[in-house]
RNA sequence: GGUCUGGUAGUUCAGUCGGUUAGAAUGCCUGCCUGUCACGCAGGAGGUCGCGGGUUCGAGUCCCGUCCAGACCGCCA
């Protein structure tokens, strides 16, 4: 008896064969005469008996044994007596007859009970990492992002894309997020930047000649965190050569169709939907819109242009716009106070209020109803084909205030109201995108998406002239209103690369200084390339049901960027500062 | 940088209007128990009410500051 097995792959073909078990303690019931151990590895848990019959010296150590020591057990598998069967665990209709026992390792009282559920503190759980994931939903979720990074591997090495690792301590460049920062020993006052992506660095693959790319790539950004968004994350990078952005978005395509099949076993619709940016952002507030449920942002700028309600007239007068959610058939299910309540959720998003509108037998109610004429109401009400027992909720704003809060709003409510099913898997490609923004803050145009990007071609010849009018050639791939990724194809000639940094503002100098090596690069026979990055962490995310990125993830930060488990980041010895060079300033 | 929520037994929480000895459940310990599976029954131990200051005769409770965790806004090309 050596071979060891494994809780969860036995069953009843297993009955009556001996087996030696390793693992620890989930539970123990001593019954005095008779003590049971659920007995728990990495594979599942099985219930072992310890019955002085057999051996009443196993049972006299069973007894001192407490949850989560280590222990190895041999044993007889046996099959269970009809009504001792539990029909709630995978291996519930047999069970271990202990021959012995032996306590490979005693466990402290461990902090919080190691069981599915996770109703303990984050900063505790964080702690004691590794006693969070013993449990079986974070051994679930991990072994799902197992499944997908080797479903996206097999996907792309059958593809002929070539898997390539590009160094971690990089270059820091001010445009983008803040870059994580090293300092260099070898050369006092100066610095390496942790990657945000490994961007550049795969379009210098794509001039080396390696066609086909692709790296799990971890990826840093020293930004404040989100429930969905962690300073260190990992991308599916990915670049391609001489490939169209119809070729790249058809070939992730069929890699989440892979991925979708290999770890959900569901068999997902292609192609995606495509949507333009602003047709996102006018009917659903977002650039990233969760298109399973319809309540969409509905303009009604028209209708009040000339109103004598002077808070949708005057916002549409000086160029923002008014637009309604309309919750279907909800009108009495909403109180004043409920509706205040959804008008503090809208401020933090800007708006400055939320009117709104029931209908009732054919009639509005509410308190801006005596402000609009019939006439108005009447627009109103065939725009937003409002019915009785309709909830008309408004925001009158600049359009930016007006999206986001309301695309916020409706989220918010489509969740509430569940008016999804949250089982769906809805993939939407959002292309079209502008070029550029202009930042009010700099007074200058900075990148959408980043400055490699290459204008569309019908749009090209604007980009000195009207650049806010050029569109990108890029999309994003969203999958139920989270960003799952983005690419583009990438401007591969020198002059196209000039003009975008001039665009933003660059100087020949600092182009030069700061991206020399990339417009020395395209000037050696640069293929046209592009090609996308997808957030494994988000896609692991969403696969297996959670709400939070950090559950995908095996040590990750809290809020403050802070790991409980190691006490990072932590003060460094004066020693260490001497030979960097640095020098703190005093608290 | 900002807004909000929370911090009380190992854990999850309750704690009324500021007032006697701070409770519950669970976990833990001890005893009993041969078919349990969230075993059961009986008993027991367990508290810097995050930390610092203030108001008050008196603070877990009110005020100020601070730390930690979380959600969100800004930020995240």
């Amino acid at each position: 008896m050596s071979k060891r097995h494994h809780a969860a792959t036995l069953n009843e073909t297993f009955v009556n064969t001996d087996v030696l078990l390793k693992g620890w303690v989930q539970r123990r019931r001593d019954l005095g005469g008779l003590i049971f151990i659920d007995l728990r590895d990495a594979s599942g848990v099985i219930q072992v008996v310890f019955n002085p019959e057999r051996n009443a010296e196993a049972l006299k150590i069973a007894d001192e044994v407490r949850t989560e020591y280590v222990i190895e057990v041999t044993g007889t598998i046996v099959k269970r007596d009809e009504g001792t069967v539990n029909k709630d665990m995978k291996t519930g209709a047999i069970e271990v007859m202990a021959s012995s026992i032996t306590i490979l390792n005693r466990a402290k009282t461990p902090p919080f009970v190691i069981d599915g559920k996770t109703d303990v503190s984050e900063d505790l759980r964080l702690k004691y990492r590794y006693l969070d994931l013993r449990r079986a939903p974070l051994q679930e979720t991990i072994k799902v992002r197992h499944e997908t990074t080797q479903s996206v591997r097999s996907f792309l090495n059958e593809d002929g894309f070539l898997e390539m690792e590009t160094p971690i301590l990089t270059k820091s460049t001010p445009e983008g997020a803040r870059d994580y920062l090293v300092p260099s020993r070898v050369h006092p006052g100066e610095f390496y930047a942790l990657p945000q992506s490994p961007q550049l660095f795969k379009q210098m693959i794509m001039m080396s000649g390696f066609e086909k790319y692709y790296q799990i790539a971890r990826c840093f950004r020293d930004e404040d965190l989100r429930a969905d968004r962690q300073p260190e994350f990992t991308q599916i990078d990915i670049e391609t050569s001489f490939m169209t952005s119809d070729d790249i978005m058809k070939m992730t395509e069929r890699m989440m169709r892979k991925v979708m099949k290999d770890v959900k076993g569901i068999d997902i619709q292609t192609p995606f939907e495509k949507m333009s940016y602003d047709e996102a952002m006018t009917r659903f507030g977002s650039d990233k819109p969760d298109t399973r449920f319809g309540m969409e942002l509905i303009d009604i700028s028209d209708e009040v242009r000339e109103s004598s309600f002077n808070v949708f007239s005057k916002t549409v007068q000086q160029g923002g716009k008014v637009s309604l959610l309309n919750v279907k058939g909800k009108a009495s299910d909403y109180s004043r106070k409920d509706i205040d309540k959804l008008t503090s959720y809208v401020e933090v998003y800007g708006a400055k209020g939320l009117a709104w509108l029931k209908k009732a037998e054919g009639a509005f109610t509410g308190p801006i109803a005596k402000f609009l004429s019939d006439e108005e109401k009447e627009g109103i009400s065939n725009c937003a084909e409002a019915e009785d027992g309709d909830l008309l909720l408004f925001v009158a704003d600049t359009k930016d205030v007006v999206y986001s809060s309301l695309g916020a709003l409706r989220l918010k409510l489509g969740k509430e109201l569940e008016l999804f099913d949250p089982s769906i898997f809805q993939f939407l490609w959002v292309v079209d995108w502008p070029l550029l923004e202009y930042d009010e803050e700099t007074s200058r145009y900075v990148a959408a998406h980043h400055p490699f990007t290459m204008p569309m071609e019908a749009d090209k010849e604007r980009l000195l002239s009207d650049p806010a009018s050029v569109r990108a050639n890029a999309y994003d791939l969203v999958l139920n209103g989270f960003e799952l990724g983005g690419g583009s194809l990438r401007n591969y000639e020198r002059k196209e690369q000039e003009n975008m940094f001039s665009v933003l503002g660059f100087t020949k100098e600092q182009a030069e200084e700061q991206f020399g090596f990339l417009l020395e690069a395209l000037e050696y026979g640069a293929p046209p390339h592009g090609g996308i990055a997808l957030g494994l962490d988000r896609l692991v995310m969403l696969l297996a049901g959670k709400t939070n990125l950090r559950d995908t993830i095996l040590f990750p930060k809290t809020a403050s960027a802070s790991d409980l488990l190691t006490s990072a980041p932590s003060e460094v010895s004066n020693n260490q500062l001497e030979e960097l060079s640095i020098q703190l300033h005093k608290k």
